[in-house]
DNA sequence: TCTGGGGTCCTAGGACCC
DNA sequence: TCTGGGGTCCTAGGACCC
């Protein structure tokens, strides 16, 4: 019997802050971008479940959260704590969260910084299962952190289970419990199910887990691709992916907003290499040696975004030749010739793909 | 009120080759 | 006048995930 764990921390990011600082304990704490007292232009990465009820949640323009956080301070609660993300302070908790499960099961797959999938057939049953998790969830509790927990008979139910009680919850789902437990949910907690094939589907008016198994693999695939099959046995519960360890990277970028939308060349320009060096040092401190191919990405002030990509037939080991690349990309969008309304640039990125390492 | 940054995967058309 | 079929690579865009 195959029984899959999934591992899912709670508002990770903000937690992690608030362990770190006992004066933060119980007060709201969003982490993302800067605020700049209202001004700020990215998103909020995590808030913590105080700042939740605030109406602060993940993706939401740091500046909404900035005023949510003044409207509560005008009511006499607690402004919220803005901090900036610290990737290598999570990546170190993350670290040792993953050894915790790791010693509980002998196949676990770190899926991102703050979730993991974790083989438990090995214990045979579901109340056996379920004390292992117990023991994870207490272990990583003595941290200072709390996570949520889902055990399913795949991958897919455990993750859909471990959402299920969240914060600190712990949900068990049964083989022969698993197509139950779906039918009511709405589409969107099949991960897959975004916000575009929500609203294709909601036109059919299909919405809940049991509206779309009243549709063949036809419908589906006709609705979806390729991916219409997978989706067709998803709903039913059906999921026999492996747990794995992560692919290895296919690309390296880094892409940066503006404080303010523009279209002069130096501005443009600098911000476009000093993201080049940094890709260009990542591409090394990550054991890459070359690469073939260089895109850029340029996001206007309307929030069109394009893209344009260039593949040399030879991988290319210099930084210069990544800079000067990626500027005869780029000034098109800057001289009209691709930006005839001259609309000002919001953001430019720039990314490396068909990576080559040694003995690769 | 206004939308980050790091990625992966899929699609579709055109070029090119056999 | 009619013009295959399959495979692979490149390019651009888009959906999705955390």
């Amino acid at each position: 019997m195959r029984i899959v764990g999934h591992l899912d921390m709670d508002a990770f990011f903000a937690a992690v802050e608030e362990r770190g600082n006992p004066d933060w304990r119980g007060k709201p704490i969003v982490v993302g971008a800067d605020p700049l007292e209202g001004k700020g232009r990215g998103v909020v990465s995590t808030a913590n479940y105080k700042a939740r009820e605030y109406g602060i949640h993940s993706a939401l323009p740091i500046s909404w959260a900035w005023r949510y956080s003044e409207e509560a301070r005008k009511k006499g609660l607690e402004p919220a704590i803005f901090l900036s993300v610290n990737f290598k302070r999570y990546s170190a908790a993350s670290k040792k969260i993953m050894e915790i499960v790791s010693r509980y099961s002998g196949l676990v797959e770190q899926a991102s910084i703050d979730e993991a999938y974790f083989d438990l057939s090995f214990a045979g049953s579901y109340e056996a299962a379920e004390k292992i998790c117990r023991a994870i969830k207490e272990e990583i509790r003595a941290t200072g952190l709390t996570a949520s927990v889902g055990i399913g008979p795949n991958k897919l139910i455990a993750k859909i289970a471990s959402d299920r009680e969240k914060p600190d919850g712990l949900t068990v789902v049964r083989e022969d419990e698993a197509e139950a437990f779906l039918e009511p949910l709405p589409i969107r907690k099949i991960p897959g199910i975004g916000p575009k094939a929500e609203e294709k589907f909601a036109r059919l008016r299909v919405k809940t887990v049991a509206d779309l198994r009243k549709l063949t693999i036809a419908d589906l695939e006709r609705l979806m691709g390729k991916w219409g099959a997978d989706l067709y046995r998803k709903v039913r519960a059906l999921d026999d992916t492996p747990l794995g360890e992560l692919s290895e990277t296919k690309s390296i970028g880094e892409q940066d907003t503006f404080l303010h939308d523009t279209l002069d060349a130096t501005t443009i320009l600098e911000k476009l290499v000093g993201l080049c060096r940094s890709v260009f040092s990542t591409v090394a401190a990550d054991g890459f040696t070359s690469f073939r191919t260089v895109v850029i990405t340029v996001r206007f002030a309307d929030f069109e975004t394009r893209t344009r990509s260039h593949t040399f037939p030879e991988p290319v080991t210099r930084e210069q030749r990544l800079e000067f690349e990626a500027m005869k990309l780029l000034m098109p969008f800057i001289d009209g010739r691709e930006n005839p309304g001259r609309k000002p640039i919001r953001l430019i990125g720039v990314r490396v793909e068909k990576l080559a390492a040694p003995g690769v």
